[in-house]
DNA sequence: CTGTTAGCGCGTTCAG
DNA sequence: CTGAACGCGCTAACAG
């Protein structure tokens, strides 16, 4: 910047006043002179030299829980639209799955003066967010996919209840008896509890409603023929797996057989699960084809995964836009209006809930896409 | 850090000669006084003072073509487990397969001064990279998974040649007598038009050492039974698809229908054409199972798609760690010795060329995984 | 063993 | 219409 002051012979003040368009009061020949010189020296200003000095650095950080995920890499194109379109920097740390580097990822972040944190976290730090988001004057954060509780900050995430409540009316209204909920241990993953919590209320609710113990499958092997209206006639259970593809397929093996073949939906919690049903059941062979598979799932592999599975795709791009603007209008926008906040990110059928603690709650619509897999 | 120097009662000198371990000539006291009053004013330093005094910011660049990818994450996440381990932030930018959005892209990671750069570039900008590659004093740069030519800097990409020749090799051992390599169309994509050339190649190799012009598939319909050790009787063509899946697809079928069923491997560049196989062949009921498919594509989707597809896998979480650890040796490590980089580099199977332009090609194995559909 | 000084590249008063 | 001077938070001589 002081080669081009020199160089067109005036201070490095006017040329500050160039570059942010301060020109109501300059001569259009040294403005001319100025665009010369920059030109010709190919000066660019250092954005690290204007955030020291403006304390607005123009870079947001985000963490990613597993960013080897598909999921995780459409939810970062979302974010990156919108940050280009504002001419942001992000900053990505992986936390590969362990709380302790996520924690020291968002220090380093913190560090590096990011205006503003996305956290997708990895589960098992809720009292260090907590902190964080009640301590004094932290920077903006919003959570993504995943949150914890009470909620300190605001949020996006799939509508999880309501989508997984689709899927299992879903699976009843195509005649299934008995559908199996299948995910790893929740391990403080939000995600895995809200979808396992939706499932047990919805069971507990038919069951009820429909008279009787249904947490045994009082419904089973025995009826046969057109059921698909009837959707009083779900049972189902919850099947948390540790223990690698083995483990897996020795149990889904063991529910098979027990209620019979042909009236079983196994419901996947995300992709790993899917892809571990699939595996699992690969070896199963005789059984495989009258056992209904689905899951939450991209549309774009599962329409391709075996015979083409059924899946609640939860619109990972649309969750990075919808992360991204609400982290920017609270960090660039003075966000403290939360109406306005809210009004700027309610579209594409997100639904944005503003809370009485301040904090917005934002809903992206998973879709259902139907395909041979739930297919008695 | 005026604070924790007024705190202590010692000049901000002492402070940073802490923070960097150069207590050689401290008093214990003042030590503890001020490791005290750093965790009593939580004071953690501003990384981004310290890059404007420094000239080194410990963050670099990243450009990614479509970062929607899976995978791009997947190079991602080895790009982050070499940062991580040595405090190195990343920047990400995607270029959504824009070159002018890669252009602006550089400049803005420019402007925000990384210290090095990693572009995975979207094509059609070689005239561009080439140039800042060879002007004034460039900050480093590698390339990932595509790059210009000639080389301007160093290099990060899959065995493609050898790769697909041993794909090659396995459709023809497997007794196909056609094999259609389907793609979309270059368009500067430097890893499609080496593959594409690899098989031009070889096909053209097998037909003259092979006698006759096996371009129009001598050895065809009529012959049955073992040919698997026969690698003279694969004849090929490549298929380039701009149109959708409907193109696609009527093509596809006009080149199955005439080399009759049963003898046609179809090879798809990457997932993504691989998907569009899968979907145009969907419909071609009759045929399907008898059209082998191959594919560059991550096993572990390839596994589970359809009837489990042959792939060669590009182990992209192995790229993106060499790619980081070149530009960490170049960048932070003095690297203008190029064989203690190659050194650093040449681990886990991958084949480093020391090039006498001074460059590095790093060659990172392909691996092929055998499934079902290319069982004939 | 520690403090003083100067300046990294820029923005921002204030005084022309 | 423009410039001088100060400071953002930190580091690196050069003095003690």
């Amino acid at each position: 910047m002081g080669d081009v002051a020199a160089a067109v012979g005036v201070s490095k003040t006017t040329i500050s006043r160039y570059l942010h368009g301060e020109y109501g009061y300059m001569s259009d020949e040294t403005k001319a002179r100025i665009e010369a010189a920059i030109k010709e020296l190919g000066y660019r200003p250092n954005r690290m030299a204007q955030g020291l000095k403006s304390t607005v650095s123009n870079m947001v950080g985000v963490t990613i829980a597993d960013i080897g995920n598909p999921f995780s890499s459409q939810m970062l194109k979302g974010i990156q639209q919108e940050l280009r379109a504002r001419d942001i920097q992000l900053l990505v740390s992986d936390s590969n799955n362990d709380p302790a580097i996520e924690r020291a990822n968002i220090e380093a972040l913190l560090d590096a003066q990011v205006d503003g944190l996305i956290v997708n976290t990895v589960g098992g730090n809720d009292a260090y967010l907590t902190a964080y988001c009640t301590g004094g004057e932290p920077k903006p954060m919003v959570m993504l996919d995943r949150f914890v509780r009470p909620l300190v900050c605001d949020c996006v995430a799939t509508n999880n209840h309501e989508a997984t409540v689709e899927m299992l009316d879903h699976v009843a209204a195509q005649g299934f008896s008995h559908v199996v909920f299948v995910t790893r241990s929740d391990r403080g993953v939000s995600t895995r509890s809200i979808r396992r919590e939706a499932v047990e209320r919805y069971l507990a609710g038919r069951g009820t409603s429909g008279g009787g113990a249904s947490a045994d499958g009082v419904l089973g092997d025995g009826t046969s023929g057109d059921v698909s209206l009837d959707e009083g006639a779900l049972s189902g259970e919850v099947l948390v797996y540790d223990g690698g593809v083995d483990d897996l397929r020795a149990r889904l093996a063991a529910v098979v057989g027990e209620r019979g073949v042909g009236r079983v939906c196994l419901f996947a919690n995300n992709e790993e699960s899917m892809r571990d049903v699939m595996e699992a059941m690969s070896e199963l062979d005789g059984e495989r084809g009258h056992v209904g598979v689905c899951a939450f799932a991209d549309e774009r592999w599962a329409r391709y995964s075996g015979e083409g599975i059924t899946c609640l795709d939860q619109q990972p791009v649309l969750m990075g836009r919808t992360v991204a603007k609400a982290l920017l209008a609270r960090t660039y926008d003075g966000g403290d209006d939360e109406a306005s906040v809210a009004e700027a990110i309610a579209v594409d059928g997100v639904v944005v809930a503003a809370r009485n603690d301040g904090h917005l709650l934002c809903e992206v619509p998973a879709q259902l896409h139907i395909h041979a897999s739930t297919r008695l």
